[in-house]
DNA sequence: CGCACCACAATTTTT
DNA sequence: TTGTGGTGCG
């Protein structure tokens, strides 16, 4: 045998043997995760089993390094080592397998050496829980982290290159939007010409181009546009405000990250020698930041594995940009590209409304679904006579589900704006549905939340003059916006911080009318930031809650709205307890390290069974077994802006195709003739994403009601109820302040419209099953019915129960 | 300084 | 229709 005969036969059987450690994959997934070296462009479809593919990949990069995309063997090799290797390739049962397995890997990789970047905390999250099920404690070292995050670690070792020192803070969206409306204050710029949100996008997309301030002005100063000028000037003196503040924003943590790496090349190749393997995901969802940073760390070896789907990129709107995967093979020389396009989620019927819409783009790399299931059932399309009519059909639905054993969770209402939920959430409360709503407000954006946490940033660190500002009067302390504005003079005159000025206010005859207000305020947190140095973030929050007076001013006026405030307080707590638990740091910087990229905990206690309510963009990444899209017209879905857009129109279809794969088992439709939207009637055509799905696939369901059940008092507010339900709230139930409605006062009229059920019936729910009556509440032209069933009280309102309902 | 009232606008969202 | 932000009064 020859040396090269040696040599083949030596890789063939190594790769044999390791496609074993991979049988439970299906081909392409496990070519993907034997493609270890170079760029790789992976095409993970809807339900393809991205990340299964991802973890074993990562697995088989401990395991065996670069053996099975190597023709490279150990220089030891021998012929008695080839001789295992192919008796064990042929025979599962091998007695020696281990020293087999071992003989297999050719440098296998240390965990530290991989970095596996995601968008969500989430998807990250879900990560680092599947390594550490599948390999054991050492997948902890594995960097699987957002964007974000991982930024936000390099850079807490490099700010000085940067200017910034290492505790900088980490402003969010609201603290930017803040700098920026007091930046337009001072330079007099009217809102209605330059809106606070769109002079922060435009320096967002300055900065995804890595554009500085000077830049941007000399760029419209150049080309002579006045308005983008002050845009500029805006940028400039945000940029300048923070970095005073020692704050960077989220687009910061990537754009100075990148700075870092591009200009210093000793870091850039600290990191390019660190990381070993540089893995992507959602790479439809990368901006031109993400993009270079990730070429930036994968610099070194060039092993970039990307992760994502064209045709689910929809976040063009927040600067995502599909060129990133388009041109992922022309950037990187030698790339190679695998498809996953066996789905596992959906029926057939399903993928193939969905393959047959999304042909209809033009900017796709092309990719079709496939299953081994069923066809299973048709589409449906249900055409309503308005949104009333909808939501109770989505209901009957519901209802109808339930009473066959389907749990509630199993179900989901998409939509595509969060306006749209409103309709559906009375229609679930009227039929005692439990629901929960994804999006919308979310925990820490809570003026409660924003608060605590703001005294934990002042306390961490003083001179964070914006958190400072917020809490200085919060609870009302007798500090006015006067003697603020005059002590931020100071300080400004002084260079200093806002904080010193506080802390020495009786030095400065300016503030000589509330010095001692200040004082005290400054003495409060100077005990607090002692406390903090010896004792945990945990016992530090009970003592800033009991010297700060928060929950005691809330406690003050009692109302629906403070209850929830003081609860979503308390909630706070079990958050950093959680926190200190998991990582094992009870230092109040870490937390709000982690806290302050953490915006999402809702999905954490996501464990009751509820029907659940989002939009299409929040449900990307998710599936149910039976989901329902609501709206489907013309003019709300695809919506009205990007009407005679063709790009956007795209981007709309790409919507409907992430929308319609969250399926597994059924999928429908629904479009109203008539709409109320924004307050006026309007009626929409079905949607022209209806059309594009062939008929084999579908079908079309009209609305037989037209009664007054659906066009008389519906539309009316209706008092919030239902044990059972929960409102927008981050899990725990109840905690979410109870919106004030206008509650129509009982008309004296018991019309209760349907049969004359009374107090003490035995009923038959068609959903719930038996119970009794056990109290009716007369409310306008409609009745409130509580039903005491086996498992449990639930209330109805009459009219929309009583087609569930029989006597018994 | 807090609250009530009016004008106004209004996809989609993560960090 | 709903929520928000700004202004003016008690």
């Amino acid at each position: 045998m020859n040396e090269q005969e040696f040599k083949n036969r030596y890789v063939k059987a190594r790769r044999e043997l390791i496609k074993l450690s991979f049988s439970h994959l299906n081909n392409m997934q496990r070519e993907a995760v034997m493609t270890t070296e170079g760029p790789l462009l992976l095409l993970a479809g809807a339900g393809s089993g991205k990340t299964t593919v991802l973890i074993n990949r990562i697995a088989n990069l401990l395991r065996f390094g670069r053996a099975s995309d190597s023709t490279d063997i150990p220089e030891t090799a021998g012929e008695e080592d080839l001789h295992i290797l192919e008796a064990a390739a042929a025979d599962p049962d091998f007695n020696e397998m281990a020293k087999a397995r071992r003989l297999c890997a050719l440098e296998p990789c240390e965990p530290w050496r991989i970095i596996a970047i995601t968008f969500t905390n989430k998807a990250a999250g879900e990560l680092k829980d599947r390594l550490e099920n599948m390999l054991g404690p050492e997948a902890r070292d594995i960097w699987a982290l957002t964007f974000h995050s991982a930024c936000l670690r390099i850079l807490r070792r490099h700010s000085e290159k940067l200017g910034y020192g290492s505790s900088f803070t980490v402003y969010d969206t609201a603290d930017s939007q803040s700098v920026m409306k007091a930046i337009l204050k001072e330079m007099e710029l009217d809102e209605k010409m330059f809106p606070h949100r769109s002079i922060l996008g435009y320096i967002s997309r300055a900065k995804d181009e890595m554009q500085t301030p000077q830049e941007f002005l000399a760029q419209a100063k150049a080309t002579g546009d006045i308005r983008r000028q002050r845009i500029g000037e805006c940028y400039l003196a945000y940029s300048n405000r923070l970095k005073d503040n020692d704050a960077m924003d989220f687009d910061d943590l990537i754009y100075n990250t990148v700075r870092l790496l591009e200009e210093h090349k000793d870091i850039r190749e600290y990191y390019q020698d660190r990381f070993r393997y540089v893995l992507i995901d959602e790479y439809q969802d990368t901006n031109n930041l993400q993009y270079r940073l990730a070429t930036a760390l994968a610099g070194g070896r060039g092993n970039i594995c990307v992760v994502g789907d064209d045709d689910q990129s929809i976040y063009k709107f927040r600067g995502a940009t599909i060129e990133n995967i388009l041109s992922f093979e022309s950037r990187y020389k030698n790339a190679r590209v695998i498809r996953l396009e066996q789905n596992y989620r959906s029926t057939g019927n399903i993928l193939g409304a969905a393959n047959a819409l999304i042909q209809n783009n033009q900017a796709r790399k092309g990719k079709e679904l496939w299953t081994e299931k069923e066809r299973g059932e048709k589409l449906l399309l249900y055409v309503a006579q308005n949104e009333n009519d909808e939501a109770q059909y989505v209901s009957t639905r519901l209802l109808e589900g339930f009473a066959a054993g389907i749990n509630w969770r199993e179900n989901a209402v998409l939509y595509r704006m969060n306006a749209q939920s409103n309709k559906l959430e009375y229609a679930f409360k009227r039929n005692g549905i439990p629901y929960r709503i994804v999006g919308g407000m979310r925990f820490f954006d809570r003026a409660e939340i924003k608060d605590i946490l703001a005294y934990l940033c002042v306390i961490n660190i003083p001179h964070d003059d914006l958190r400072l500002e917020r809490i200085i009067n919060t609870p009302p302390r007798g500090i006015g916006g006067k003697t603020i504005e005059t002590a931020k003079l100071i300080a400004q005159e002084k260079g200093t911080s806002l904080y010193n000025i506080v802390k020495n206010a009786r030095e400065y005859p300016q503030l000589s009318r509330s010095f001692a207000k200040l004082m005290d305020f400054a003495n409060m947190l100077d005990e607090l930031r002692e406390a903090s140095e010896t004792v945990g973030a945990d016992e530090l929050f009970d003592l800033l809650i009991e010297k700060s007076g928060y929950i005691r001013a809330l406690e003050a006026k009692l109302s629906d709205e403070n209850r929830a405030k003081i609860e979503n307080v308390r909630e706070l707590k079990t958050n950093i307890i959680s926190y200190i638990k998991d990582s094992g740091d009870s230092s109040l910087s870490g937390f709000l390290d982690d806290v302050a990229l953490y915006t999402d905990l809702d999905s954490l206690n996501a464990d009751t069974d509820c029907v659940v309510m989002m939009t299409m963009h929040s449900a990307k990444g998710l599936e149910f077994d039976n989901v329902f899209i609501v709206g489907v017209e013309e003019g709300i879905f695809p919506s009205a802006r990007c009407m005679g857009e063709a790009e956007e129109m795209e981007e709309e279809r790409r919507l409907c195709y992430v929308g319609m794969t969250r399926a597994r088992k059924t999928l429908t439709l629904c479009c109203a003739r008539q709409r109320m939207v924004f307050g006026t009637t309007s009626s929409n055509k079905p949607s022209r994403f209806v059309d594009e799905i062939p008929s084999e696939y579908i079908e079309r369901n009209e609305s037989a009601r037209n009664d007054d059940f659906l066009s008389g008092s519906y539309s009316r507010p209706y008092p919030v109820f239902n044990t059972k339900t929960e409102g927008r709230s981050f899990g725990t139930e109840g905690a979410s302040p109870q919106k004030k409605r206008g509650i129509s006062p009982p008309a004296p009229s018991s019309a209760a419209a349907k049969g004359d059920f009374k107090t003490g019936d035995s009923v038959n729910h068609k959903a719930f099953g038996s119970g009794v009556i056990t109290k009716m509440t007369p409310m306008g032209n409609d009745c409130l019915v509580e039903i005491e069933f086996k498992n449990g009280a639930k209330r109805f309102m009459l009219r929309a129960a009583a087609p569930q309902l029989t006597k018994e």
